[in-house]
DNA sequence: TGATTTTCTTAATCATGATTAAGTTTTTTT
DNA sequence: AAAAAAACTTAATCATGATTAAGAAAATCA
């Protein structure tokens, strides 16, 4: 399990034995059922989780009681809620597992003394933030530029295995349109 | 100009005398009139502009002729094309000044010699790529859960200096509708 | 296995904001 | 100061995708 997350790390900075066994001792592993919450609106987020096997997902709570999709997260990815960190504030997020999940988190209130003591996870997640940060605005861009319908075949193209991952109506919201446009565009599909 | 970064900087980690000497041997600076390309579509960006005084937008040519804006930056924000850093590959947006500006930029291909003298940097970039990729993900929320009458409302009361310094079809393409629309919400808004 | 909840589909109606096109105002250039 | 270009406004028409409501299918639970 914790090999999963040092060799994802490796792909973009060195660690040595000594610096494996330190960043061990400052993560925790957990195993969690399907559809479990993380984390909830109005706590604190303090973890970022790494996801050595299935997916989570974030949402918020719109005012008509909608849930809206704000990330998914499968192997290999970390979430949490950054905007939390920052603000130092209650969580707007829902963070859940949509499949049974093997994950490893870090605290951010001793992650300062990590990257201190390994400069390089310093460095690792600065790479990180900065894929992260280019793909949130690709997905802004996706939003401006296409049509609902057009962004359902992108996602289609370019995330195949996504789709059968999760439920539509994530998928639907996720795309910013909503599940009875997904039938819609699905009929069209089996048409042609 | 340049005691501009060092204070924004020091706002998130130390910098001594020493370092900062170093740092300004890395960086360059300029002078831009208004309405002058940084980059254009196409080209490698291989900058990192820090804004001392002046207004910086990038925007993507959508299929049909049209500006997408992408993002503004004023005072105090980093702009650059990080999708292209990521990707090694050729540039999709223009970037342009609004306003006559004072510049800071590193370059990338010096930045990891920098990084390494300096470790702190990597720290406040790491911060600084950490709020920008919260900032991207609000922007993300108000696009899916704000009507573009909503946004236009939400952005005039949380970021009323920027109505008067940018054009009003920039903003509109900013904020996802067209200028036209945003004049019928201006009108309206005449009319109470 | 049957019951219940969750997820997905279909179809009719409706509203928002895009498009088009013409005209006005403001800014920039010479 | 005049001419040209850039930015903004107004109004009519139109299209996309939301909403509503009902029902079907699939997954989960007891």
């Amino acid at each position: 399990m914790f090999e999963n997350l040092v060799r994802h790390i490796q792909k973009f900075v060195a660690l040595n034995e000594e610096e494996q066994i330190i960043l061990r001792s400052y993560v925790k592993f957990e195993k969690i059922k399907k559809k479990q919450y993380l984390l909830q609106e109005g706590q604190f987020c303090h973890a970022n989780w790494f996801i050595v096997k299935g997916c989570l997902r974030s949402y918020t709570l719109k005012e008509n009681g909608n849930k809206q999709m704000v990330q998914f997260a499968i192997e290999n990815w970390w979430l949490t809620d950054y905007f939390s960190f920052e603000q130092k504030k209650p969580s707007k997020l829902f963070i859940q597992t949509v499949e049974d999940c093997e994950l490893i988190s870090i605290d951010d209130r001793t992650s300062e003394d990590l990257f201190a003591k390994i400069p390089q996870l310093e460095r690792y997640f600065r790479l990180i933030l900065q894929k992260s940060y280019a793909a949130s605005l690709m997905r802004l861009q996706y939003m401006f530029n296409l049509s609902p319908e057009e962004r359902f075949h992108h996602f289609n193209e370019n995330f195949p295995s996504f789709i059968q991952r999760v439920p539509q109506y994530m998928l639907a919201s996720y795309l910013g349109f909503t599940p009875e446009f997904l039938s819609k565009i699905r009929a069209k599909m089996a048409d042609s």
